[in-house]
DNA sequence: TCCGGTTGTTGAAGCGTTTCGACAACGTTA
DNA sequence: TAACGTTGTCGAAACGCTTCAACAACCGGA
């Protein structure tokens, strides 16, 4: 291995110089600079990592906790991911992987072996037993997801309040005055999942506000008990115009249920998802997207900014953004 | 931080003792060991990573290069993943996370600062350019794919010779004697991928061995293209009553185009697919599965394998698994 | 009783960086 | 000309761990 003696000794300088050179925290004369980058340059040199954290105990590595099990949208995991390392990249950090499954304990044994300067979590629900343990961690970490209590860490997340609102308003806009919600399995609303409720409850409020009748139900992962929901929706209210979909297995069924009960999209029935835009695109949904790119983007920027020091907001939401598709088509009859 | 110092003054002997508990290499009393462990635990002392790579140059992490870019099946991907992870963890191995767009560059960063002892690269192609630079590092890989040239390497890979042909003898063991294979978009077969070639190439031998009639056509990724491939397959060879489907894409549409031109699955054409398992369930198919968690795990194997000193076979590669499913149900009428 | 061989423990040297204090060399100003 | 700040460079001391040579203590055998 070529150490920075090495350097030192063929440029005919001190270690400490080049040094210097390489991290800039000296000025160096313009001769020398260069003299010492050719010899870096000749000799392959590169800095050893550990030494490195060593010295200045930093690793520039951030643990990326990924949720490898199933039910996660990979498409979405993977646009996040990617963003993610491409940012960290960009302010010369390297990406450790854990997995989720390895939990508590294997955020402790990173964190305190030093290998990783901070922590982005993905995939946070309200009451996570990773959050006590991240909020007393002398790294900082930055969370994907919206726990309970966010006081004292960082949290980057959809604002999926807004996006219920925003499909509201949508069909509001386009004139509707009876809308539908189907969420996502009622177990997920059980379970402490958060955004669910968050949805739904934006969805509710804008309806409120904009004095729109509206209906909510659950919906399970088959075609039989889709239909049974949308049927189920129709009849407590037969005057409906148009679906918010917040389930992303249901999708696939809506259109064929809402069909086979008589009603065309978006003719009869207009539907709003809130998806990832791929799924969206690929059925020609309007739909409330899901930032994954962004999320990633924005959560890693955070986490930098806290590794230099610099305060960050407990809570960042996103604005979701709609994109009008063919199902929610503009109606010449309503017009 | 606590230190292997802090450890040594609480337990009363010296740090070297300390570290000789931990890695067990030279033997020490039970008194001795049971007080340090003690002291450890007490103290919450976890060695520091850096400190640990720098004095045995030794990171015990490992690069994962990974193919983010569209087009590759996420779910193997993710099965794969967690494999060399898992496996990896068993081996006290952390996995740091190099995305494919860093390209040699990136490889070379990392190598060259000994973040990583090694590397498992996966998704590799007939002439990658990462491979001139993996064959001449000082640190060993393991890849995933077969590079045309594999001396000097270790790599694993599904042995899609022998999944071609264990399609062909699948099928003849159920009396077909026409038998048709509906490859990959044409593009794949012009790009060097490799592995669609060896499955053609194993397909044709395992039916001129048997003594079997055999087509094979490429088919693109819409519905419109497949269905004129099966039709031209079925109009050069009327008689052909089985199907080999190598084409993720395509599988959706086999069913429906051969229904839409008058042939029932499987009475009157049986398909095998050489897809994902899950894929295959979903729809039903009998397939020859890729085996994603097979392949990590023993990536891996051979990854730590290698670090230890061991020598590993240049070219390791995995048997085909068939499952029988619906869409090669015995046939009566055949019987 | 003395010697050779274990066994358990230690001190110190290194691993490759960064960084702090020191210090020449140089222009500037008094 | 003397004093002084600037600028560029250096040497040495950390950082926290492993590991080697050395050694004390003990045991059994001659």
């Amino acid at each position: 291995m070529v150490t920075i003696a090495d350097v030192a000794r063929h440029a005919g300088v001190a270690p400490s110089t080049v040094s210097y050179v390489l991290t800039g925290k000296r000025s160096i004369s313009p001769q020398t600079r260069t003299k010492v980058r050719e010899s870096i340059r000749l000799l392959g040199y590169h800095p050893h990592a550990g030494a490195r954290a060593l010295a200045t105990s930093r690793a520039n590595v951030v643990a990326l906790v990924l949720p490898l099990r199933p039910g996660v949208h990979l498409p979405v995991l993977m646009r996040f991911v990617t963003a993610a390392v491409t940012t960290a990249r960009r302010h010369d950090m390297d990406v450790l992987l854990v997995t989720a499954d390895q939990g508590a304990q294997g955020l402790r044994r990173v964190a305190g072996s030093a290998q990783v300067d901070g922590f982005l979590v993905m995939d946070v629900e309200l009451d996570d037993d990773r959050v006590p343990l991240l909020r007393q961690m002398t790294q900082p970490s930055v969370l994907i997801g919206r726990p309970a209590a966010v006081k004292g860490l960082t949290c980057v997340d959809l604002d999926f309040e807004a996006a219920g609102a925003r499909c509201v308003d949508h069909l509001a806009d386009l004139g509707h005055r009876y809308i539908g919600f189907l969420g996502a399995p009622s177990v997920v609303y059980q379970r402490n999942t958060g955004y669910a409720q968050r949805t739904m409850a934006g969805f509710g409020a804008a309806a409120m506000r904009r004095g729109i009748a509206s209906t909510a139900l659950p919906a399970e992962d088959d075609y039989e008990s889709v239909l049974v929901s949308v049927r189920s929706l129709l009849r407590t209210q037969p005057a409906m115009t148009a679906l918010v979909v917040h389930n992303e297995a249901a999708l696939g069924w809506v259109a064929g249920s809402l069909r086979s009960l008589g009603r065309r999209v978006p003719d009869d029935v207009a539907v709003v998802a809130i998806c990832p835009d791929e799924l969206a695109e690929q059925m020609q949904l309007t739909s409330v997207q899901l930032p994954a790119e962004e999320l990633g983007r924005q959560a890693m920027e955070l986490l930098v900014a806290r590794l230099n020091g610099h305060p960050t907001a407990a809570l960042t939401l996103l604005p979701p953004k709609l994109s009008g598709r063919a199902s929610t088509a503009p109606r010449l009859r309503r017009a």
